[in-house]
DNA sequence: TGATTTTCGTATAAAATTTTTCAGCGCATC
DNA sequence: GATGCGCTGAAAAATTTTATACGAAAATCA
């Protein structure tokens, strides 16, 4: 007789009756404090439910299990299911379109990055980044390499706005040395470098370093080298169906970094975004709507 | 090296400095879906980083257990206490931080926006935004404004490695007409006008419209008047807990848009890409690793 | 570029876990 | 009170899992 429910902890509610003394006993232990029990050894779970292994090994083989690793795996599957977050599992796809489509494919392995960046990040780091880059005495300096030099400069536009001093260096320009050779100790290097790491970038940063300089890095999970000198390394993860890295979680913590400063620095920012918007409608360079 | 943290997910962070490269992948799948990756046997685990079994035992070692097992135990340790304790939320999102935190609200927002985004895309629009940046015949200009420039940016560099005659255009640089002046039928011009919306940029389409240019369009929610001219308009959900706009979802469909075109001029793209590997190889420009 | 060190995976040995076997025990029935 | 049936656990067997040794490969350094 078998009785398919969903989870091991229904299988059991509903199979009490068949069971015998001893794996009762067993059950209501593997209940007590769900799932963990039966994540460790099959021995453990016995010794805690003051049965033998073979009750252990009998009652998941009479829950339908093919054997105790069986039913850990169901175990750990319904965990990573109850773990896993809920906008993750998000139903609101492209309409019309299979699965395999690319637009649904692509936007799948960029959500699992997001959830995996968000989740290295280290709540102390980011407060530390926004710290140096909310200090006014700080100047901010902002580098990137050949494409993410346009995550660098999207980073720097937003900066830009929200305070003074605010630096953007082309690594690849012949320019460079001139402004790191006036680094300050104070002063705060945001560099952008994914794989493939650049050398110049490198370089950069450990002259950056040596000035002693705060480096505030923008990485991918394998990690420039450059992590080595910095004060914080944010860590994205990149992978997409494509022959080219995906840089939308990179792009999104840098965002929620300028949010979080815009948010320290209010006042002065919003000083600064009314002078500017009141330029730019002097100009008539954008239209009200 | 530090010793003593409390959680398994702690050590793996802020000893990241001290592993090595496969150890650094490894602990990254770790993390993913943490903790259940790390609830099943040593050959799993190492299966889903792609790493082998000894890595695996020599990282847990690295980080101050007997073993795997004792490894293990900790981590059902600190789910049995994560379970236990009232009102268990558990999300995938950055730990140690409550929901309230800017990095959990803001990602929250950005994954609606990206749901959002997606479901309003055609996927016949799609298709015939593809089809033309595939087509050799045509020639290509992208074209941002203010802020959005990064974005075409980001779109130009990588159409520039996938084909021929991609033509970057500022459009608030006095060379523009320039181009459009010599703008033929069968040219595409790809337009990134976000909120709020430039002048220049709307003339510009104009322009390319009048001279039977396609126009393809990503702009917001809210739409860019530039869409009147537009053969395909991409409306992308922008909406952030910011004084600035996310433009992630843009970004995304950007990406998405260039893995199709790579795919399809895979041939070409490929020949394109390995010269410019030997290219940079040659002027060693990028390391290795 | 070549030498040295570190890293990493295959193969293998050791250890553990799981399963099976089998005998004892309790309990109901005759 | 004897017999049979099924439950239970000790112990052994089988399997799986973990740890180690060693050589190849890669990276670093001179």
């Amino acid at each position: 007789m078998r009785v398919s429910s969903s989870t091991v902890a229904e299988k059991l509610r509903t199979s009490t009756d068949d069971l015998t003394r001893s794996e009762r006993q067993l059950s209501s232990v593997i209940l007590q404090n769900y799932p963990v029990s039966g994540m460790g050894t099959i021995t453990s779970l016995a010794e805690a439910a003051q049965v033998s292994t073979p009750t252990v090994a009998r009652l998941v083989q009479k829950l339908g299990f093919s054997g105790f690793p069986d039913f850990q795996r169901a175990l750990r599957a319904e965990l990573d299911e109850k773990i896993s977050s809920p906008l993750t599992k998000r139903e609101t796809w492209v309409d019309d379109a299979p699965d395999a489509h690319i637009l649904n494919r692509f936007t799948k392995a960029v959500i699992e990055n997001i959830g995996q960046s968000m989740s290295t990040i280290d709540p102390a780091d980011f407060e530390t980044a926004c710290s140096l880059l909310s200090d006014r005495k700080r100047r901010v300096f902002v580098v990137g390499g050949r494409i993410t030099r346009t995550l660098a400069d999207y980073f720097f536009l937003h900066m830009q706005v929200i305070r003074d001093d605010v630096i953007h260096i082309a690594s690849n320009s012949n320019a460079w040395p001139h402004y790191i050779l006036n680094l300050e100790p104070d002063d705060v290097v945001v560099i952008f470098d994914i794989r493939r790491y650049e050398n110049s970038t490198l370089r950069l940063a450990e002259m950056a370093s040596e000035r002693g300089a705060s480096i505030i890095l923008f990485s991918d999970q394998w990690v420039s080298p450059i992590a080595q000198h910095a004060r914080v390394t944010f860590k994205s993860h990149i992978a997409a169906p494509s022959a080219w890295d995906s840089n939308i979680a990179v792009m999104l913590i840098a965002e929620i970094v300028i949010a979080e400063v815009q948010e320290r620095n209010w006042k002065e920012t919003r000083e600064r975004m009314e002078a500017l918007e009141e330029m730019f409608d002097r100009t008539r360079f954008f239209r009200k709507f």
